[in-house]
DNA sequence: CGATCCTTTGATATGCGTCAAGCATTGTGG
DNA sequence: CCACAATGCTTGACGCATATCAAAGGATCG
């Protein structure tokens, strides 16, 4: 589903149907916030990324935001919604990369590289800010304290990769879907987006599954275990952790490889000029 | 293992005591040509990268480059010999992330980053460059067309982590064999190493099953089955293919995910000035 | 030329997949 | 507002791919 582009004047705010976060007088906002995260800001860098030029544009759940075999040319900013990573084999399967939750910057994986190598969908409804590439990499060329942010958000999420890949790898259904729930949490705190004691796990067993690699069926049981062991309590899909350090300890959830304690010093600093 | 800092002046060459490759009167020449794969890089550029200053280290085999949980100072690059990236369970089991042949760059993973989330470790007895982590940055934020490779490089890596997710999580034993089987000898050929009709695969069945999320005794019986099937002939460590084809198709291998083929434009012409 | 590491093989166990069917929930159109 | 379709969740029975345990050969190297 190739969307067409939309490219208003840098700064421009196109209102949408959908009902955008109240904080966002300027969706990139969050994007802003988010980049901080990883690599303190100035007031002049936020600028620097809020004037981006932007279209928005709301997706249906299941609708595409990037198709292995594509180049591509917008990079998505997820404003509101959830939407997922994945990739498929030749026989079908499908195997889910990462789970993205409003704020976070769907398609810098591919901001060098000239053709798409994965899938990236929506998981519900939502709104995404679409900013052309070049604008990303032109900022990337221009403004190191930025350039360090986008390219510190990239490598952490690289390393939310490996993290996977040790879960898939080497940790049983029960700790590998528990290790999981802890990050998905974490991130949603960590992002400012968790509300009360439980959340909402946005995705269906099917698509858990396809995230864990394990069948439908034994996502069921699994999810019925670690309620049966009170690691969690479940209503439709909300989640709750009647003790976090249990499901931590279930999970063998150290949170070292979100890098959220670790923000890089002012790169103004750390230039070779010594 | 933190190793002592080497620093001499930049451009100098630190004879050791291991042989280098014949082409590398500067042994970061392997990394200037492993970058412009995935970047077109002028002499000016590639100067640039030999021109960084650089210590020269043997390691032994299972030294360790980096430990996770410290803090990334020196970003090594191998010029010899073969290492592999990987990450423990609190209850000690490994999971290996990738696998280092000569000429690439081990530690831009946590160029940006605060402390190490994996480990590094040498394969074999082999030689790292070290250059300060700082010198690197220092070019990412002055020199567009560097930073374009080097970025690409590590999201290429990306590309990797994910496909390896999609391997142990969706394929059985026999496929995700064969398709880290068929990655390696492409890249090796990609980087102008494979010698023959056949290569040597530099790690034991133990380290293959960690690659794999299997055990040792299920990666013995899984070459032999390949063997078996005529997909591969084995004398020790080589592993040759009869037929690329069949085993191409026995793993599911696309090399898209490897971005050999897609060479970023120059970046001079992709500026946001239009 | 013994010690150590690596590979190979057999026997047995188990975690998870697959197949199949029923149940619950949600949305929708008449 | 009800009926029914669609989607997602739950449960049981059974099979298989892969793990684990144990031990015997090779290879390699000081």
């Amino acid at each position: 589903m190739a969307f067409a582009v939309l490219r208003p004047a840098a700064g421009a705010l196109c209102r949408n149907d959908d009902a955008l976060p109240a904080s966002a007088g300027n969706p990139l906002g969050l994007l802003a916030a988010k980049l901080d995260l990883h690599a303190p800001l100035s007031d002049v860098d936020r600028r620097a990324i809020m004037g981006l030029p932007y279209g928005l544009r709301t997706l249906e759940a299941s609708d595409y935001v990037v198709r292995e075999g594509e180049p591509p040319v917008e990079c998505a900013i997820l404003i509101t919604g959830f939407a997922y990573r994945h990739k498929l084999t030749s026989g079908g399967r499908r195997q889910i990369i990462s789970l993205h939750i409003p704020g976070e910057p769907l398609d810098f994986q591919h901001l060098f590289l000239g053709v798409a190598d994965h899938n990236i969908q929506m998981v519900t409804r939502g709104v995404v800010a679409l900013v052309p590439r070049a604008a990303f990499r032109a900022l990337v060329h221009s403004n190191p304290p930025v350039a360090t942010a986008i390219i510190a958000s990239i490598l952490v999420e690289s390393s939310m990769f490996r993290e996977w890949l040790l879960n898939l790898g080497q940790r049983d259904a029960r700790s590998r879907m528990a290790h999981i729930l802890c990050e998905f949490a974490m991130r949603m705190q960590a992002n400012g987006l968790e509300i009360g004691d439980d959340y909402e796990l946005p995705i269906n067993q099917e698509q858990f599954g396809d995230a864990l690699g394990l069948s439908t069926v034994h996502v069921n049981r699994t999810l019925k275990l670690l309620e049966a062991d009170g690691l969690i309590v479940r209503t439709k899909r909300h989640i709750a952790f009647p003790s976090w350090d249990r499901i931590r300890r279930a999970g063998d959830f150290n949170d070292r490889y979100l890098h959220l304690r670790d923000r890089q010093p002012d790169p103004e600093q750390v230039g070779a000029r010594r």
